[in-house]
DNA sequence: TGGATAAGTGGGAAAAAGTGGTAAACCTCG
DNA sequence: CGAGGTTTACCACTTTTTCCCACTTATCCA
């Protein structure tokens, strides 16, 4: 389970490390890939291999999900973590996320996102807003 | 598995480079065709009969079938693989793919596609438009 | 609080990838 | 049979990527 926030940075070379909590769990390769929300999701190749699965499941008929499959194929990469537990972030994958220098890494559930620092924060507020309704939410639900 | 994004260019002899990252993949021969949407494909001897057959046998009225298979099978070539990882695109399929210099190369799933550089990044750009669209295909598919 | 260890960042050298070009082999056609 | 053009194989250059090492900052524990 892969839980916490991180402000890391993204060096001129494109590298990033990962949080030193996620480096076992994520092995020594991590597939990168668009997330939604303009995000960039780093998953364990496991992870990966079921959303390609599900992915490639869809009729190729059909115009729609032929580009959707191309978006998210394309939109991917296995990376090797280095040594040190970094990973690169190939160029479209950066456009995706608008990711500078300065990024957030979050966990979640099984997956670990990327986002631009900035964006990240102005997002995180907003959840932060809606906290209220859920924790009510949450109580109606009998979780708190 | 081929997956990214790769911008390399055909140069004027019609050679072009194919992804280190899918070279080992591909081996010495590969084939390449026809696909859907004007993009020109790569894939194995293999996965190329694969794919065929998967389209051919999308059943449509038994003479469209016949023309359509015409069609997949006259547009295909194997070509050889260089000793640095050039293959060899036949004008006809360049035609095809209204391919100039400059070309993005993606992985889907288990083919490559090669695209015109300028219709590659308006179908992305298409695809990213919408945004809904995104968000419920991946919710459909229990990726979220 | 101070020392030790780990985490994160940065940079340089070596290797690989991508591109362009040249020369030899081949084929075609007069 | 030879000239012209095309194709193929090989070589060379440039840029990008990869790998390794070093430095700085943060964290942990006595």
């Amino acid at each position: 389970m892969l839980i916490g926030e991180f402000a890391h940075s993204l060096d001129d070379k494109n590298r990033l490390s990962l949080p030193a909590k996620f480096r076992q769990e994520m092995g020594k390769k991590v597939v990168l890939a668009r997330g939604l929300d303009h995000s960039v999701t780093i998953s364990t190749v496991e992870e990966w291999g079921k959303i390609a699965k599900k992915l490639s499941e869809s009729s190729m008929l059909q115009a729609d999900n032929r580009n959707f499959n191309r978006f998210m194929f394309s939109g991917a990469v296995e990376v090797e973590v280095d040594s040190i537990g970094r990973v690169l972030v190939p160029d479209f994958l950066k456009k995706w996320g608008k990711l500078g220098t300065k990024v957030a890494i979050i966990g979640v559930q099984n997956r670990a996102e990327i986002w631009n620092e900035d964006d990240w924060r102005e997002r995180k507020a907003e959840v932060e807003k809606q906290a209220d309704t859920l924790a009510e939410k949450l109580g109606q639900m009998g979780i708190l």
